[in-house]
RNA sequence: AGGCGCGUAGCUCAGGGGGAGAGCGCUACCUUGACACGGUAGAAGUCAGCGGUUCAAAUCCGCUCGCGCCUACCA
């Protein structure tokens, strides 16, 4: 067997990835009757490459996956990617202008077949990137969400909802971006305190008598400017309600108006009325009835409505033009500094134009009164429950969401306008004609759906709606989500929405909300601070196993993930260490290998105290296991995983079983130790297996066994059988004795290959016949000449002294011993446990303690005291004794 | 402006009413037949501050300070 001595990834990887593929170890089973239990992945942008992100969620649903999976679940993961209108839109956007032409020459159709084009010839990055993780996908059910299907669900769903009367299409004001040249939801408006100014400008009274000052971050809006509002009881201005100015620049009449939404002590108490180009604006010409004027074109210019001057103008030329003019005509009261935020567009940075314009819309406030009800009576539950709070928030006040967008690239609107009578023929396939005057010519809306309304369907419309299929049927809802809280609007709300909506049911019971990978100084990764770390890059130098430990071991509920180099470095410690414990056990199997099953584990008379140790340890273990990863605690199962594995298995019980597999030893003691490191490695693996799949499969394989691959065998359960308290008990004294010893040696500076002898003195036959019986180990772990009992400790001469559970410890060190050195560990050995022991007095001689404190822990309080108070005196007698 | 989260060893973080923990780093020693991606031993903390509840607080409750994040219509 070849089998080296540092563990490669590389060499594996793909080997196993193959052979699981091969094997179809990933493919639900529709007919089982195993319980399912599902999964929808998040689906990546077909654009995407493989981040963080990515790998943390992904890593975080396999572990899930693949563990319920070896627990006999019939688990459906379901993969796919999702079109990304904008985003997907742009690259090819970009390759087009690389090539010197652009979307507009190509037309529509032949854009949106180059899309497609684009789609299948790189579209498939992210899927082998999750395939190299380890995800444990099934690939069988891969979707997309433009797939046929998909797009029949998405029509489905817009249709039914236009009919319920929850899709409306309005003139509305919407956040523009000028350079997309679409509207996008206000989620998609990135707020930045960005370093402005406040001009304040005079507006004259028609009548001539005076005039009203507004102030304005935006001067050029000021060209559509219908009215100016005050606030109705601001004495300030009461008298002129009812007046009009006269909009310098321009000229028209503006009717001044009271509105209570006008914050009085902010500038000047007027606030001029733009209603096509500000929010609340556009909400107060609503209420008061004024007329709204759009000043711009869709890529943000000045339009036709506008004095000459202006006209072409790009908004922000026309910002100093009108500024400029405003200063010569004398009207421009102050220009100050100001603070403010700024609406930004998330694709490309252009700063958010609000503007009037025709889109469709959901009305939402009913979807999202019965989502918050869901997730307040606990049918979908939040892991960490905290986001409960950002989702009612969010939900609670949530308004109308834009879905149209004036793209090429996505699901277009099911909707035909009638050329004749322009009548708007919502259906699930084109009309032949129009409902209301039978027109033949009908023009299907040009745009398309926001790609979140086909997001917000993925978890039934993957499984086969509006159809009743067998996957539907059986995998919905979805067992667990598990999503960055970035996300938590865009999608998980509208999952919930929609999941309700159409299914009745919410898509899954519980969403496992992850944190956010960060660089190891805790900051956010960014291409522009050039901070970003590559997954696949990890991959390579440190393999998947080694990230998926990492993330895994980082997940800690509720908090961001810091990622250096140095933790990787650590957990690739690890695999290399499970690695060579393994190679140990193995390489000790010896002829035993030939057979097809692992030698079985000895009747439990015939097993030695260690044996007995680490078979309860591993039940714990599998116990803690079971539990943690049941609660989605992955770092505490990581957490677990690694402490046993590392430190008891390989520095314990590796240690002790070696003697026994050496030449000389005994076959029946090499047979039973054989029996029980393999028992525990196998278990060890299959425990491990679904945070790091591919090592624990290669090792597996060396194991002599009959089944095909560590993902379908069965997952370790904790046996009560093995949990052994006296065994444990027994143990930690020998590890307490070994380590007294190894800290004389250390303290002392004695050469470390020489053997020294070892008196001990039991208070209790017991204990003295246990230590008698592991005599061999002691000194094998302490290299200790020999293990010798004796009566009285006191006449043994010079001799580095311990206490190791009430069991007295001499060294004799006869002619080394440094008689100062030992005095000194020794008085701060004494210090330290004089420290300790104050704290459990004080707490003794507190009458209310005794009397209040549950009876255990007063006990306890009593035995560690005594237990100290013991260890303090022997030890002060022997640095007495030293003089 | 509201809401949420965080402040524990040099660093990054677990823990969460009853003897302060891990990984990395650090110090000393060790190439011992699985592993130097290793072993052994060790040093290191007013658990942000102040008050309260309790027999008992790092842990629960208030307040303060510091740091993040999210939401919001102050033009």
């Amino acid at each position: 067997m070849d089998f080296e001595k540092a563990f490669e990834p590389g060499r594996i990887e793909e080997r196993w990835y193959t052979h699981w593929m091969k094997l179809g170890v990933f493919t639900a089973h529709l007919d089982s009757p195993r319980p399912p239990f599902s999964m929808a992945i998040p689906p990546p942008n077909v654009t995407g490459r493989l981040h963080m992100g990515h790998a943390l969620n992904n890593t975080l649903q396999d572990i899930l996956a693949r563990w319920r999976r070896m627990r006999g679940d019939d688990v459906l993961w379901l993969p796919g990617t999702d079109h990304a209108g904008i985003a997907t839109q742009m690259v090819v956007d970009r390759q087009l202008a690389k090539e010197g032409t652009g979307r507009e020459a190509l037309g529509r159709d032949a854009f949106v077949r180059r899309v497609w084009q684009w789609k299948e010839e790189y579209g498939g990055a992210i899927i082998d990137q999750l395939k190299r993780l380890g995800c444990s996908c099934d690939w069988t059910r891969e979707r997309f969400t433009m797939d046929p299907g998909l797009s029949h669900a998405v029509r489905e769903a817009f249709v039914r909802l236009h009919e319920a009367g929850l899709i409306y299409r309005d003139k509305f004001i919407v956040n523009w971006c000028p350079r997309c040249r679409t509207a996008i939801s206000d989620l998609e408006v990135i707020p930045q305190e960005t370093q402005g100014h406040l001009w304040t400008i005079r507006y004259p009274l028609a009548d001539g008598c005076g005039g009203i000052e507004v102030a304005t971050t935006r001067p050029e809006t000021m060209l559509g400017d219908t009215g100016v509002a005050v606030h109705p009881e601001d004495d300030r201005y009461r008298s002129l309600i009812g007046k009009t100015v006269a909009l310098p620049l321009v000229g028209r009449a503006l009717p001044i108006v009271a509105d209570p939404f006008v914050e009085r002590e902010f500038g000047t108490g007027a606030v001029k009325i733009t209603p096509a180009h500000d929010p609340n604006d556009f909400e107060a010409a609503r209420r008061a009835g004024l007329p709204s004027l759009v000043v711009m074109d869709e890529q943000g210019r000045m339009n036709d409505n506008v004095p000459e001057a202006y006209r072409g103008l790009d908004r922000f030329e026309a910002r100093e033009r009108v500024v400029a003019d405003l200063r010569a005509q004398g009207v421009l009261v102050s220009v100050k500094d100001h603070l403010h935020n700024v609406g930004r567009c998330q694709r490309c940075n252009t700063i958010i134009e609000p503007y009037l314009s025709t889109q469709w819309f959901v009305r939402v406030k009913p979807l999202a009164e019965e989502a918050i009800r869901a997730v307040a009576d606990g049918r979908v539950r939040f892991t960490p429950a905290h986001w409960v709070n950002s989702y009612n928030e969010w939900m609670g006040k949530i308004h109308d969401w834009c879905i149209s967008r004036q793209l090429w690239w996505g699901h277009q609107i099911p909707a035909w306008h009638c050329e004749t009578c322009s009548e708007i023929n919502v259906a699930r396939e084109a009309p032949a004609a129009c409902r209301r005057c039978g027109g033949r010519v009908l023009r299907q809306d040009p745009d398309v759906l926001d790609t979140w309304f086909s997001s917000a369907l993925w978890p039934f419309s993957t499984l086969g709606w509006p159809d009743d299929t067998p996957d539907l049927r059986r995998y919905y809802p979805t067992t667990v989500l598990v999503t960055g809280f970035d996300i938590l609007f865009f999608w998980v709300c509208r999952m919930i929405m929609m999941g309700l909506r159409f299914m009745t049911v919410a898509p899954f019971r519980r969403v496992y909300i992850t944190g956010l990978v960060r660089d190891a100084e805790g900051q956010k990764m960014s291409k522009t601070r050039g901070n970003v770390v590559d997954p696949l890059e990890l991959i390579d130098r440190y393999g998947a196993d080694a990230l998926r430990l990492t993330l895994a071991a980082m997940a800690t509920p509720g908090s961001d993930l810091p990622l250096s180099e140095e933790r990787m470095v650590g957990y690739r410690a690890f695999a290399n260490k499970i690695w060579n414990a393994a190679r140990f056990v193995l390489l000790n199997l010896g002829e035993t290998r030939q057979v097809d099953a692992p030698p079985p584990l000895p009747p439990r008379d015939r097993l030695r105290v260690e044996d007995r140790w680490i078979l309860s340890r591993l039940a714990r273990l599998e116990g803690t296991v079971e539990e943690r990863l049941g609660d989605y605690r992955f770092d505490e199962t990581a957490n677990a995983l690694y402490q046993f594995v590392w430190h008891e298995y390989c520095d314990w019980y590796l240690e002790i079983a070696k003697p026994h597999l050496l030449p000389g030893a005994p076959p029946i003691e090499a047979a039973r130790t054989r029996a029980v490191l393999v028992h525990v490695l196998d278990a060890v693996l299959r425990l491990l297996h679904p945070v790091m799949p591919f090592i624990t499969e290669d090792l597996w394989q060396r194991i002599p066994h009959r089944g095909e691959t560590i993902a379908l065998s069965p997952y370790p359960e904790r046996d009560e059988a093995h949990i052994d308290e006296p065994a444990e008990r027994e143990v930690a004294l020998l590890m307490e004795i070994v380590v007294r010893v190894r800290n004389i040696r250390a303290e002392l500076n004695i050469d470390p290959t020489r053997r020294l002898p070892l008196l001990y003195h039991a208070r209790d036959r017991e204990t003295a016949e246990m230590i008698a019986a592991n005599a061999a180990t002691i000194a094998t772990l302490a290299r200790l000449e020999g293990v010798r009992a004796a009566a009285d400790l006191s006449a043994t001469g010079p001799a580095a002294r311990a206490v190791a559970q009430g069991v007295e410890l001499a060294v004799p060190l006869a002619g080394i011993l440094d008689l100062e050195a030992e005095k000194r560990r020794l008085s701060r050995e004494i210090e330290k446990l004089a420290r300790e022991r104050e704290g459990h007095a004080r707490k003794l001689q507190n009458a209310e303690f005794l009397g209040k404190a549950r009876p255990e822990i007063v006990d306890k309080a009593r035995r560690i005291h005594r237990e100290l108070q013991e260890k303090i005196e022997r030890l002060s007698r022997t640095v007495e004794s030293l003089g």
